[in-house]
DNA sequence: CTATTATTTCAATAATTCTTGAAATTCCAG
DNA sequence: CTGGAATTTCAAGAATTATTGAAATAATAG
């Protein structure tokens, strides 16, 4: 397999990128490769396109495979493995968004919660996990913000992307409503 | 300068985070306790604090600055630089978003854009620049509306978040009435 | 089974990134 | 100005991470 001049700009600035992305040069032009092929490729095909090493790609579909960011077939009457990105973008997207999530953002969450269990008596503690405490709202309300996103299903979004700006009326508008029912139910 | 016990955990937690954020440990550390300091910091005092060199200090401290994440302050009658972490964690929000895009995103939105002013010939080609299409289309998409949520103010932000699923029915009833006024617009 | 092909593991080493102390530079009080 | 304090730069070494080839393991066709 050769790739073509086209192709290689993509996948090798997608190599470069990784290291900012917080995978390895490897790992990004594997999974850019993949994502630009209309066909599965086996792991021969990837080590021959992009000039390294065959424990390399192993090593590199095994960790996109951890980010379940490429999927496996098979060809009838071959028994190599074949890999894929996944064909919808969106599916994409959301998959990145839990993995990085997992990755990068749990971990901290926990030891925030953690952190509120203490009861710290000097003044410096308390301030420490007061800031702490302002994080892990944050944190909180963002990533149970996304998940409410993700149960939603991808016109709606859609939609609400395009709304832009447009969703302050809305949202204002809502507001009103919500205050009206709640002045309701106090007075029946 | 002495960290507590309980100012540590969250400072090592920040520190072996960073190699998943992008960030060094030692960056990691610098910001994690600038965050739970009351009062602004100065090189001399982090060093104290950290058991890090001197120079590994002025260094991250740079770094953080490059990131808008911490901002130097003086004191009357003393030459040194003091640094300490935004108040408003909204803010290091928007700073981290920001920043993060300008060095994960836009490079590779500038290399997609430019994809797309070939006009390959070779099938491969051709469905290769269709799939950089479609990752351009969806991050200029998330890009763009993540732009005017930062335009819009904290409390419709916070709101539309706590919205959750909620905002489906609101988008719902913004399209019907939508359709209302396309049509009589037609009409008339 | 067995031979062959496909895949993974792993220890060595290459490459990169981090950290440091020393030297250079900047800054400003006197 | 000048001297000392504050800060930055930089080259060297330490530490970490990436890459490889060889060996081990797994899978399956015959």
């Amino acid at each position: 397999m050769q790739v073509t001049d086209f192709q290689q700009a993509f996948i090798l600035h997608f190599g470069e990128m990784g290291s900012r992305w917080g995978i390895n040069r490897t790992v990004g032009q594997i999974y850019a490769l993949l994502f630009v092929s209309e066909e599965p490729l086996n792991a021969e095909q990837i080590t021959e396109a992009l000039g390294m090493s065959r424990s390399n790609v192993s090593m590199g579909l095994k960790e996109l495979q951890s980010w379940r960011l490429v999927q496996r077939t098979h060809r009838p009457g071959d028994r190599r493995e074949y890999f894929a990105a996944p064909e919808d973008i969106w599916e994409i997207l959301r998959i990145l968004v839990e993995e990085r999530r997992k990755r990068e953002i749990d971990p901290t969450l926990s030891m925030l919660r953690q952190a509120q269990l203490d009861k710290p008596e000097a003044a410096a503690d308390r301030y420490a996990q007061a800031r702490m405490q302002e994080m892990l709202d944050l944190i909180e309300l963002v990533t149970g913000w996304l998940d409410e996103l993700q149960q939603l299903d991808q016109e709606t979004v859609l939609q609400l992307m395009k709304l832009g700006g447009g969703v302050k009326k809305l949202v204002a508008a809502k507001q009103r409503l919500a205050g009206k029912s709640r002045r309701n139910a106090k007075t029946h």
